[in-house]
DNA sequence: TGGGGTTAT
DNA sequence: ATAACCC
């Protein structure tokens, strides 16, 4: 009966390790086997089919929410503008040959009746991103996001119950990648059960997103394969509002698709400007190129972690998302050189990141600042400073006390200013972050008021308020 | 390109 | 504090 059933919960293979990624919160990596063959070292990368992942890709997110907000956009050509760019546009404006993150004014040309809506602030976006995680988590424990219209679910425990009460699904739902090729090559089955647990996932998928349109009016792309790398590479295959499944034979397929090594998600802007130097520009070559010459130039854990990615091996797991570390708040503009300005500015972004502060119920232990200067080469560079916020700002924190806690945030992020730009030099802005992090689980806030209601003499030494006193809380962490 | 996020060093 | 990575 359950002669089939696999214990996914545990590493499979043998000599598994948990890589670290080098840099980045995505790079995936698969486990090894190294054996000693003569003098040289053989690598064998296991790739693992027992799990089934699922890719939610959100179609043009902040158009949908745009649309829902206002029907009447949906039959128009319709752009989602953040200062000069479209960010991203509506189906009938990419018939008119709208791509994501144009400039207004080449829009506005091939597309002279197009609908513009500021997308500058996230509060909308940011809401519907999270009750379409939560929706999804009610279906699936295990969903993770990136960014705020992308998920994976890790469905390899829903898939295996089904198959358990006795599901026996002989063709996918949706779309089968590289079906309609020639050279099928035995169907796919690879013998381990795998084609039988992607068909019900591909099911799953098509429940999951039938009822993420009914209940909550979002359509989406979904892309189901055995690891996270290829879901997400497989979910793009047929758009908008359409799913595909990815059976392990026609990965080399998917995978020679790719123009270049940076379609591959984990390979960013750096590691192809280094890859292209040592003459890797495909996925191909990244997948024949000598793994000593990689090695020189990353070190031998991303070299493996690369060179799995060049071949579709991810065993990364999909990692249950909780609330978020950071909350920030930001502005771009042409120029900032004045310190009255950059005042009235964080005066706003804070004002507005306390509003979500006292909705999220946390409170921050660290302020951050950053900025952008202005630089003759197109340099990216941001300068950060960070301080620790005294607890005593938060306690009692509610609607009432937000002007108050405002000014000495104020007062805080000032400082912190102070000590990124010279401001007796002129100085040319480009952006302003603010961004409240090391934030504490749910204050008590009758443990609080327990202690603002007794006698002063009464609290412990360490619970007295400290109240702002010369630099003493302006001291970085 | 913008307004967010994450993790690693 | 910065530098990668993701959207």
């Amino acid at each position: 009966m359950d002669s089939d059933e696999e214990d996914w919960s545990q590493p499979l293979g043998v000599n598994t390790r948990k890589d670290v990624s080098p840099v980045g919160g995505y790079i995936p990596s698969g486990d090894t086997t190294r054996r000693k063959v003569g003098t040289s070292l053989q690598i064998h990368r296991a790739d693992n089919h027992s799990r089934v992942i699922v890719h939610i890709d959100i179609d043009c997110f902040y158009a949908q929410v745009e649309m829902l907000r206002n029907p009447e956009l949906r039959t128009k050509p319709l752009g989602i503008q953040q200062k000069y760019i479209i960010v991203t546009c509506n189906y009938v404006a990419r018939e008119r040959g709208l791509t994501k993150l144009m400039l207004v004014r080449d829009a506005k040309e091939k597309c002279p009746d197009l609908v513009l809506v500021s997308g500058e602030d996230l509060t909308h976006y940011r809401n519907m991103s999270y009750k379409i995680s939560n929706f999804l988590q009610k279906y699936c424990p295990l969903v993770e996001r990136l960014g705020f219209d992308e998920n994976f679910l890790d469905i390899t425990q829903l898939v295996a119950d089904r198959i358990r009460q006795g599901e026996e699904e002989m063709t996918v739902c949706g779309h089968l990648y590289g079906d309609g090729e020639q050279e099928h090559s035995s169907g796919g089955q690879c013998g381990c059960g795998c084609f039988q647990r992607l068909v019900v996932g591909s099911h799953l998928a098509g429940e999951i997103r039938e009822a993420l349109q009914t209940e909550l009016k979002i359509t989406c792309c979904a892309g189901v394969a055995h690891n996270k790398l290829l879901s997400k590479l497989v979910a793009g295959t047929y758009k908008p509002n359409q799913q595909t499944t990815l059976l392990p034979h026609m990965t080399a397929r998917l995978l020679a698709s790719l123009n270049s090594v940076r379609s591959i998600p984990g390979i960013g802007h750096s590691s192809t400007k280094r890859l292209r130097e040592l003459g890797i520009t495909t996925v191909s070559d990244l997948q024949t190129a000598d793994s000593s010459i990689i090695e020189a130039e990353f070190g031998p854990v991303t070299m493996e972690t690369m060179k799995n990615l060049s071949q579709g091996i991810d065993n990364t797991p999909v990692v249950a998302f909780g609330a978020p570390q950071t909350l920030s708040d930001e502005d771009s503009f042409r120029k900032c050189s004045t310190v009255s300005e950059a005042r009235a500015k964080i005066a706003q972004m804070l004002q507005s990141l306390l509003s979500r502060l006292l909705e999220d119920g946390r409170t921050p232990h660290t302020l951050r600042v950053t900025v952008r200067k202005m630089s003759e080469v197109n340099r990216y560079n941001r300068e950060s400073r960070q301080c620790h916020i005294p607890a005593s700002y938060f306690t009692g924190f509610s609607s009432e006390t937000v002007p108050l806690v405002i000014s000495k945030l104020e007062c805080l992020a000032e400082g912190l200013f102070l000590k990124i730009v010279d401001v007796k030099q002129p100085f040319h802005l480009t952006l302003i972050n603010v961004a409240f992090t090391n934030l504490s689980a749910k204050t008590n806030t009758d443990i609080a008021s327990f202690f603002s209601h007794r006698p002063a003499d009464s609290k412990p030494d360490m619970m007295k308020e400290r109240l702002p006193n010369g630099l003493s809380d302006n001291d970085v962490d």
